[in-house]
DNA sequence: AAGGAATTGTAACATTTGTTACTCCCAAAA
DNA sequence: TTTTGGGAGTAACAAATGTTACAATTCCTT
């Protein structure tokens, strides 16, 4: 048994289904930076992150990109679900964030265990639960809050998911992840230096008070 | 045998569950412009959508709201689906948008049949997944498109929805449902009829070329 | 018919966000 | 050491959206 998938999806699953998920996935290291998942992509294994966080996008027509939200340690990719069964299309880019691993179940599996075991439709549902409340929360983000707020918030985010008080970002970069423009960054993150809440430097800022 | 649930979810489900769904169903009519569910609401029972729409509001804590999408025939609800699997509260307000017949379900049922019927897991997976791509869609529109161009998309959808070319809307009806103001939105519909795309009317807009 | 409320049109202005242009600074490469 | 390129700061301006105010019209109620 692979000690990391008892470690972290051992209180979901009953050891039956442990043991087939155990037989059949494969563990898998991805870098930080990697593109895992092309918006367009067919998809043929259902991964199941143990650690590290991914970074989903959504992209329009133009190639502007936004960020949606982050996958962390338990979860599984929304889109991976559907994608299996209806032989549909990715909608969405996922790169990771930081390093991770995760497990790759073969899609064939998904269905074959959702009729078999209430744990994993259990599993599958609450999924399917917490990424639509990831996408309520964007869509909040978006609709709601001005681009002040919404750095804000993703200060915050970026500094939970990295577990520290420095992100390692460019201001362009973050601009692109909200989709504005660079120097709109730059001006908003000044006054958040010139209120104390952060200090900025080059290619990194310290979340000092947010 | 409802004579609806066949001719509407007769080529979804089995002989077997959709006499199930037959027993433990009961048919509800809704008028037009009830309030079906709200947020903070528990939910009890699983709607299978029949006839009509249903818009699906979110809500941030000033009250501002903002159109998500429209439920249509052969819809469920996605909230309803995790809501009791999971016992939270919806996240969402749900408002008939025309004249609507629904058959409900109770939720008990929903993870019995999910573990017997193959073509119930299909038709809840099959709803997640198209609720996602509305989601996706609702955020392509906020994120990437100006106010004119998400007023065209509005139009194009109310007159879909209510198959006619006539849309019964205030400008601040339509003001609240893209959360912005009934001055841009009275602006944008001039500058629309200017382009002959449209005829203003008092408390209704008619669709010429758009 | 008169009064009042709701709906729409429109001007003037404020705010937010996006764009362009230029500078300086730092770090790596030559 | 010098060069080069990316990153960041900032001003000036443009565009989109939001706000306030008021007038004109229509419809409903009294």
């Amino acid at each position: 048994m692979i000690q990391e998938l008892k470690n972290n999806f051992g209180h979901l699953f009953e050891a039956e289904l442990l043991q087939e998920i155990n037989q059949v996935g494969t563990y898998k290291d991805v870098a930080e930076g990697v593109k895992m998942m092309e918006i367009g992509d067919y998809v043929r294994s259902m991964p199941l992150l143990i650690s590290g966080a991914i970074k989903i996008f959504r992209e329009d027509n133009n190639g502007d990109e936004l960020l949606l939200y982050f996958l962390e340690k338990g979860d599984t990719c929304a889109m991976t679900l559907t994608c299996c069964l209806g032989q549909t299309k990715s909608e969405i880019r996922a790169i990771a964030e930081t390093n991770a691993t995760l497990i790759m179940v073969p899609v064939e599996k998904m269905e074959i265990w959702a009729g078999k075991y209430k744990s994993w439709r259990k599993f599958v549902f609450e999924s399917y639960h917490n990424r639509l409340n990831e996408m309520f929360a964007t869509i909040d983000s978006i609709a709601f809050l001005k681009m002040d707020e919404r750095l804000v918030n993703y200060l915050k985010e970026k500094a939970r998911i990295s577990e520290g008080a420095i992100i390692y970002n460019t201001h362009q970069e973050i601009a692109y992840e909200l989709h504005t423009s660079r120097v709109v960054i730059s001006r908003l993150l000044k006054k958040l230096e010139n209120l104390n809440k952060i200090t900025l430097h080059r290619n990194h800022i310290v979340i000092k008070n947010i």
